[in-house]
DNA sequence: AGCTTATATAAGCAAATATTTATATAGTTA
DNA sequence: TAACTATATAAATATTTGCTTATATAAGCT
């Protein structure tokens, strides 16, 4: 079975955006389902112009789909972008990660979006 | 079949690490034979305490060996190391690296170590 | 021992990165 | 249309990172 392989300055694109644990939870969440910007605010205690910057990083490499319902926009990921197969088993390894959505739930922090 | 999961504090630490493309190239060089700083030197010209840092980077997490043999120093990964299967998959997918070694060799740069 | 070569460490600096506050844009609702 | 909510963008700033030069350490050679 041959390997597909990716560019090197793409890898270490790719690498160094996942390699900020904000990030890198970010799209272990959304590999599994859709988050707006107001929950990522919640988890990560963070302004909402950091969360979106990084949202946008990740965007702006394809990684990541965006999709406007009203005010909200959910973000997830871009599953058919040519360098999903590269991140996936990096994904894969991760803890799952959606206690954080259901501890915002818990604490009916969880906002009218979701 | 059971996925292994790493923490996400050391995994985030480790994507940043191979984040750099010149760190990059390195582990996927030493993932097949060890290398000696004087190589790396050459290979992405940059001085030579630039290249010691980022090896020191790398043996402060673990994830590479090093051994002595008279005046120079190898480098290879270590593959005992806890993280290694979590780096596997992303090596495996980068293009070999190893005609940057023969470049050397053809240039008659490969200095007296190798 | 003294010189040379290979590597590591320390210190300084410049560039990149991540955060914040302030402001702009876009959609919703009264 | 005016007020409100969600998000994006811009600008300022703090932190981190990676490089360089200078110096220290360690091994080999004469």
């Amino acid at each position: 079975m041959l390997q597909t392989t990716i560019e090197m300055e793409k890898a270490a694109v790719i690498l160094k955006l996942l390699g900020d644990k904000t990030r890198l939870t970010m799209m272990k969440l959304i590999d599994k389902q859709a988050c707006c910007v107001c929950e990522f605010v919640e988890i990560f205690q963070f302004s909402q112009p950091s969360i979106s910057q990084h949202l946008r990083k990740l965007k702006d490499l394809g990684l990541v789909n965006e999709e406007r319902k009203g005010q909200w926009i959910f973000y997830s990921v871009n599953k058919s972008n040519e360098y999903y197969s590269f991140m996936k088993p990096i994904l894969d390894q991760l803890p799952d990660q959606n206690y954080k959505l259901k501890e915002l739930e818990e604490q009916g922090t969880r906002i009218s979006c979701c």
